[in-house]
DNA sequence: CTCGCTGCAAAAAATTTGCACATTG
DNA sequence: CAATGTGCAAATTTTTTGCAGCGAG
């Protein structure tokens, strides 16, 4: 019994989840689902213990242990997004589009974090620099700090 | 006697960063300098405890709760960056010429990260979807990772 | 059934804090 | 001299590891 909550139909994020879950030939468990649906519900990127909580929140339960293992599974997966300025983990729910890029502008005053969809590679000066250097890109991430438009009227 | 190794002459780096924690009514000690020289001197990022060792090399000695402590001042002074995927500080050389804008390529092979020399506020895709949203950004971060021309023939 | 995943306990690593003493300006 | 910064000890927090038992496929 991997189900979440029985019967709820799962969101676009969860259900793409664990597609590609499975697909690797990974298992498809009840603390797995529970990470996933916590981080698809949350704005605010999470960080192990964090997410641990959310999850208890929701009634079930699960171990940080676990929680950092998924986490780890996630990422390899780029089904979530590590946010350095706030130290947590993000659903991807671009996922697919640009593959393993992330480009996000995180709002210092509110935390809310709003992925970008630009295609790095597609940035004219950016890839312009880096085939002029010959460096063949396998992965880009953009991090933009600062107040977004509804924060800034303070 | 805050003299690192008596009448040796700063690199840039080092120097421009004594000004800038002088600037700031901080103080000059042998810690900060032996930490900023290191730092000057490594290619590749290094973290609390790695560049604890790496002053060590030099003969000198410092605590790392001293070097985590300097760190925190460095990064808000931007001097160093941080390097995500190698979980290091890097010493910022283009220091002064993007503010707090940060956009590197770290080699996956031999770990040698470079600075980009594109101002991130003027890549052109970048900051129209930025202002689109009315996004006010105060601090940009780009990271690509990659294979860098030498070690792309192996 | 079997192998992967989980929880629990515990170890290891990373980061922070308090405080007396040393140093810079 | 008066802050500031340093080292040392120790507390905290974060992350990793080992292993027995459960559950997905």
């Amino acid at each position: 019994m991997a189900d979440s909550g029985s019967k709820v139909k799962k969101t676009p994020f969860v259900s793409a989840a664990i597609e590609k879950l499975r697909g690797v030939g990974m298992r498809i468990t009840s603390p797995r689902i529970a990470i996933l649906e916590t981080l698809d519900q949350s704005d605010l990127p999470l960080n192990a213990y964090a997410l641990q909580e959310a999850v208890t929140l929701t009634g079930k339960k699960v171990d940080v242990v676990s929680v950092y293992r998924t986490l780890k599974v996630l990422r390899e997966l780029d089904l979530v997004h590590y946010v350095q300025s706030s130290d947590g983990y993000l659903a991807c729910r671009l996922e697919g589009e640009h593959g393993s890029a992330s480009e996000m502008i995180v709002c210092d005053t509110c935390g809310n974090v709003m992925e970008l969809d630009i295609d790095p590679c597609a940035m004219t000066d950016l890839s312009e620099q880096l085939s002029s250097l010959g460096f063949k890109a396998s992965r880009i991430t953009i991090e933009v700090e600062g107040v977004c438009k509804s924060c800034d009227g303070q």
